[in-house]
DNA sequence: TTTGCTCAGTACCGTACGGTACGGTTCTCT
DNA sequence: AGAGAACCGTACCGTACGGTACTGAGCAAA
């Protein structure tokens, strides 16, 4: 369990393991957390169960390496360009919109948002904790600078940019992510990302944009 | 099991087994589904597993009728008196953003939604399609019949309701239902639901006030 | 009292899972 | 070549759960 947890944290996982984890993310995807047993797992990738014991400890061990590979692969759309116009500034705002939802409304996402809620129902937190700092979090200290940077050249006024970023989250998700995850199909307007999108922005610079010029 | 599926759609339960689905709740709510095995809710019930067996055919008509018995204790705050002035009307709005919050926070929503998102992800959509259609659809559609009140009356400009509606639940709910359902403790500002509530509904004020008088 | 019904309590069965142990094979290092 | 580690495949163990069968108590009707 030592060498397990010690990979954990330095994340120095073999291509083999790597790609282990990923067949795992696979069948979790495919089948939900009832299909994701060690056995399965093992059959799937290949490998021996005792190997898998071996590298990530139990089960739950492997749970969180499956996150943290997943998370280890979410690039940030490096847009971090300076913004210079308000058209731009705009532009990028739709961009996020629409990422946002196209990640959230993946397949894997809600994945790994399910199996995170199941454990949380278990009392074990870990995994939420773990999807909130390194998915959301990174998603959202972006989008906070975005709009730190924003409110600096006078495009929009916001009091907290971390709190308009929120609002702006709010805007653009609505109840649709709790719906995902509950099963439900979007309905067919919802399903227009770039519409959405833009909808939402719009609503937030008419809550936000800087009238006093 | 005709017999079982007859009383869930009929509805026709003894006091007795209203009892028991109701400390099965309880059970549910404490240590989640993990803890809900159809032992503990004998055990705690007192009743046999022969009769949960007869009265609900299996374990997932037994989740079922949890989930149907909630929602019918579910009452709707009863605030159809007619709208007449503005004030009132955002007075309703605040009232339904503060009372969506507490509700959305509270332990036996969460427990529910996370149970049927667990079953979401084994492919099973029941659970979650009852959720969303009993209990937040009743006050989707009663706060969609006060959004178009209010537009009526010439209070909003909103061009359509329902819309209008999906819009001030991201307004005041932003990523809070997710993060909790992952387990997350809400920030202290957030915390204070008569206040996120007030700042909700002045946003969505300020995006669907009648400025044509 | 006798008959029959309901239900609590318990014992039981089959299955499936998490986790471990072991034999055999391949690869690496010396 | 030979030793040792890594690892696959499989068998195995203990446990826990869903579901069923049985027993006996309480009770109502005849």
């Amino acid at each position: 369990m030592n060498a397990a947890a010690n990979k954990l944290e330095e994340q120095t996982l073999t291509d083999r393991q790597k790609a282990v984890l990923d067949t795992a993310l696979q069948l979790l995807v495919e089948g939900g957390e009832k299909a994701l047993t060690t056995s399965a797992i093992a059959r799937a990738a290949g490998c021996s169960k005792e190997s898998l014991y071996k590298w990530f400890g139990d089960r739950d061990g492997l749970l969180a390496a499956i996150v943290t590979r997943q998370a280890s692969k979410v690039r940030t759309p490096a847009h971090s360009d300076e913004v210079v116009s308000k058209e731009q500034f705009v532009q990028e705002l739709n961009h996020f919109a629409q990422d946002l939802l196209e990640v959230i409304s993946g397949e894997v996402s809600l994945a790994l948002n399910r199996l995170a809620i199941g454990q949380a129902s278990k009392g074990d937190d870990a995994l939420g904790r773990q999807l909130l700092e390194q998915g959301r979090g990174r998603i959202g200290e972006q989008m906070t600078q975005l709009m730190a940077q924003g409110a600096k050249l006078g495009f929009v006024k916001v009091p907290d940019a971390h709190a308009a970023y929120q609002i702006l989250y709010g805007l653009v998700l609505k109840d649709i992510h709790v719906r995902l995850l509950l099963g439900a199909t979007l309905k067919q307007e919802e399903a227009d990302f770039k519409s959405a999108a833009g909808d939402a922005v719009s609503q937030f610079m008419q809550l936000f944009e800087n009238c006093t010029k």
